[in-house]
DNA sequence: CGATTCCGTGACGATTTGATGACACACTCT
DNA sequence: AGAGTGTGTCATCAAATCGTCACGGAATCG
């Protein structure tokens, strides 16, 4: 999740009750930031404020949206002006959702969720990787190391989900409402079980250990073994 | 939990449904009762029937959204119109969470309990150091010298504590209110257990002598140089 | 030095949590 | 309709974790 806002009070409001949301943050005081941000890592969405400094939202919206690379961000604008023209130039730039000040964190956090649902993960025919474990989404398809196995789609969309976002711990809470959709019902242990399909089928073409258990907490993916290795970039170098 | 709903069967259903999820409930029949009950105790939670004789219940939730002592009250509407307006409008008022009727009272519950759950503040996911001893609070690990441990919650709770809070003395009833929660029954010598629990592990990765007893007060987290095994007394050249 | 207080330690039972296998239901394809 | 898939739920088992306790050594004090 990227925030791009100028006004720090609201930049930081922000940040917190996506975090609490269970949502990775950054955040970018101008467009030029956001888009060095952007050259580096590819977020879930990215919300914008219609007001910048140095180039308007609605520039950088239209920007984004003409890069490839960023063209399938999901993208919620920010803007204090409630009209309607306003509206309808941010959505022909390519937002995909609106929400005007004053607003509710609550309703932001909603929206933005609502806008990522729409755009499924696998939606999205690129293939990803991860520590040498290949998904093609064409054909619902995992490989590691040669060998290959198709996946159901549910199992699919989670490893999906893993794979893009791998290393940090997942709530099976967080993995519902991200991987099955956020207004689905279903019972939290559902989620082992499909963590253990999962693993099945990884185990098969030899990738074992990638899915790993936080006791406690929840699951997260991650390389196999890898247990003393490097330390996140913040840890690395305090002194 | 406090329900807000004018059918007095659907009222008593959600009760006795709520009440054997273990939640003690209170249930009110229109918005003044709720607003009143609400003027006296806080609940975990408010479950808002769309529709409400004296008030609608989205202008209740309007009205709790804007007063400072209800702001953080997690809301889910109760409303038979699927609408995604509807849903909209809900949101925008600042419910949490939707549930259309005809609805289980099984889902209504396990979304309440999503709600709480999400309305719950995370653990600081951010890595942290003293001393060459890092914890990684994602996956519940502490590194020191390239070898690295993985804690129980408990544990981890207590390390990260000591760890974000060094070089002072803790006493144990403090660490339980700081570490446990506020408002638990727990031994006082519980906290000797765990901090012995601790040194194993962190013997175990070489990370000895950080946690050192105060005899008579309780425990803190040092540098494992300046320890007592050298210096007769905690007498620092402070002067 | 003896009495007393305080802490470290090992063990134990109870509880919580995750893994697993089985099963029922909904859907699709033949 | 029948077979086959995919999915969600549940009961059960195994493991991890937790809180207590009792014992004994260590420190403290008179």
């Amino acid at each position: 999740m990227l925030i791009v806002e100028d006004d720090a009070a609201i930049r930081e409001l922000l940040t917190l009750h996506f975090e609490q949301a269970g949502f990775r943050t950054a955040a970018a005081a101008d467009g030029r930031s956001a888009l060095q941000w952007l050259a580096e890592l590819l977020p879930d969405a990215v919300v914008v404020d219609w007001m910048l400094p140095d180039q308007s939202g609605l520039a950088l919206v239209g920007r984004l949206r003409r890069d490839a690379r960023t063209r399938a961000l999901p993208i919620v604008m920010l803007t204090a002006r409630a009209s309607e023209e306003d509206k309808v130039r941010g959505l022909e730039e390519g937002a995909d959702d609106y929400v005007t000040k004053p607003f509710s964190p609550r309703e932001l956090v909603a929206r933005v969720r609502a806008v990522i649902r729409r755009r499924r993960p696998e939606a999205d025919p690129r293939p990803v990787e991860f520590g040498g474990l290949h998904l093609i989404p064409e054909v619902r398809q995992a490989s590691y190391g040669g060998r290959s196995t198709t996946l159901g789609p549910t199992e699919f969309r989670l490893l999906h989900f893993l794979v893009t976002h791998p290393e940090r711990v997942w709530e099976r809470s967080t993995l519902l409402d991200r991987v099955w959709g956020d207004h689905v019902f279903i019972e939290e242990r559902t989620v082992d079980v499909h963590i253990r399909r999962l693993r099945l089928a990884l185990t098969a073409i030899g990738a074992e250990g990638f899915v790993q258990t936080v006791r406690g907490v929840g699951y997260r993916l991650a390389a196999p073994q890898g247990d003393d290795r490097s330390l996140p970039q913040e840890a690395a170098a305090i002194g």
